[in-house]
DNA sequence: TTCATAAATGAACGTTCGTTCATTTCTAGA
DNA sequence: TCTAGAAATGAACGAACGTTCATTTATGAA
């Protein structure tokens, strides 16, 4: 039983999880550090015992909001397979961290944006590039029509993914059905490789 | 020079243009009515005579972000055409308003979500829903694969819309252009109708 | 049982927020 | 030239903001 890691106690994950919570639902600058604060039942001044300031607790959230979601994506592509098939499981894995309303994680990711923190901005933005790299790749071996534009398949990809959690009512449809019916509709019908 | 229109100065308008363009650019709860007043060179309590509080500043500017952005579509549907060439028609004329930094109002549209203003919510809502009911008929229209759901479809596209002031640098690309390629991606190669 | 340490309190700080209002300035018609 | 009404000022309001800190409370090892 020798748990006997130097510093680093739980506590502070759940002010963690807390301002995720609130950040993903309601914004970063609807929410205050008193809301945060309530919603644990405890005093304002007691997360400065564990985060210097609001600006720190979004970039922990955003910084663990990238690596859930990578993580999910990752999971999902461990078993090689055809890229269509690989590309709607990785859709399909970050639609299911997007959408977790519990979490609110892997939702700030896409929430927040860089100009609501300017202090955070290049930082955020490099986080979201590391991520959307996976896509990059992922999309860059699939049997496209020549003259499609990879870039702008990615966005309008990550365009539909990302605008799911304003329409849909949380746990309507699950992330892999969704996920399904986006890809099927990105997906040309064939393409017949140019004769060499 | 009969201009004899009993109240209705133009000065409002102004106070408008300032709301809308740095509501767009920051988002609802990071601009203050400071910064408002500040913009146009006057003082915070100049506003107050011509709005009465700073929801109804936002209702106006999303009223009127839905009303342009509207019109913009209606006059782009005017000549009746082919159904996949409205719906790209349509979806041009949506992505020039959004994509217009100088202007604002129909950024403020896709970017403050009901829940940053729960009072405006169902006002919100309901333009939002007229709005898309342009969309909903354009696409009914559609010989799209009788598997296809339309919803999801209607989303997607908006999805696709919506996303790009997200990754788009200012007048980069032409919002014709985006919208060719967006309606390129998600129109299948053809649709044989079911034999009756 | 003692005690060092970590966690939380509760009160306060300076600032900014949305908003109000008596007063002043501007402007256009008579 | 006078004047009524609209527009803007400038100062202030109470409330809420992020943050600080001396003090109290809880906890786990010795």
């Amino acid at each position: 039983m020798a748990e006997a890691r130097p510093h680093s106690s739980m506590a502070p994950q759940r002010f963690l999880d807390a301002a995720a919570r609130l950040f993903a639902r309601d914004g970063f600058h609807a929410i205050s550090m008193r809301d945060i604060a309530r919603e644990l039942g405890v005093t304002p001044g007691a997360i400065y015992a564990h985060y210097p300031s609001k600006m720190r607790i979004l970039a922990a959230v955003y910084e663990e909001g990238v690596r859930r979601v990578a993580s999910a994506v990752d999971a999902a592509l461990a078993s090689a397979q055809d890229p269509w098939v690989q590309l709607e499981r990785a859709s399909a894995a970050h639609l299911g961290e997007i959408l977790d309303r519990d979490s609110g994680y892997a939702s700030v990711v896409i929430r927040v944006l860089p100009a609501d923190a300017p202090e955070l901005a290049e930082e955020m933005t490099e986080l979201r590039d590391q991520y959307e790299a996976r896509f990059r790749t992922l999309i860059a071996a699939l049997p496209l029509p020549p003259e499609t534009d990879r870039t702008l398949f990615r966005m309008t990809l990550f365009g539909a993914l990302n605008w799911t959690p304003v329409w849909t009512r949380s746990g309507q449809k699950a992330p892999e059905d969704i996920a399904r019916a986006i890809i099927a509709m990105l997906r040309p019908a064939e393409v017949t490789p140019v004769d060499a």
